[in-house]
DNA sequence: ATTCTGACTTGCT
DNA sequence: AAGCAAGCCAGAA
């Protein structure tokens, strides 16, 4: 994995606020390069250090093995949920999900500022690696 | 070069 | 609503 795309994936997700949430494609996505399992694995690598709940699989579920503790996030901060969460705090068990039709994040403009900036430093980075590569497949 | 693996997605039952 | 098969993207062995 290269650190610049993980610093990239890292800087967005830190962009999201509490309460709102997007996709491990979403990110992709925004960041124009690689797709939801490279953001999937820099998330399970890297992501201790940022609010790594409200980044989750496209249907809403959190990411897997982190149920409990995004669940009390969730809550915290008031993120749209469905289904029968308040269960599974209690017994553990249950169905839920986050309501990502609402909860979804909608960057700003200036957080559209600082994704670009993000991702534009990556293009080049993964330009210049590109080209080296073509210099040494000769 | 191949094959396997995974904090993924989508489409179809 | 829940499960499954394929597709997909890169890194690792």
């Amino acid at each position: 994995m290269r650190m610049e795309y993980v610093t990239a994936v890292l800087g967005v997700v830190d962009l999201i606020p509490p309460g709102t949430a997007v996709s491990y494609g979403d990110v992709a996505e925004l960041l124009g390069a690689g797709g939801p399992r490279q953001v999937g694995a820099v998330m399970s690598r890297y992501g201790s250090g940022v609010p790594w709940w409200r980044v989750l699989k496209a249907s809403g579920e959190a990411p897997p093995g982190h149920e409990p503790e995004a669940l009390r996030h969730y809550v915290t901060e008031h993120t749209p949920l469905r289904g029968d969460h308040e269960r599974f705090l209690r017994t553990g068990e249950g169905r839920w999900r986050v309501d990502l039709g609402k909860a979804r994040w909608a960057p700003t403009e200036g957080d559209f500022d600082v994704i670009d900036v993000i991702s534009d430093q990556l293009e080049r980075h993964l330009h210049r690696l590109s080209v080296a590569d073509d210099g040494m497949s000769v």
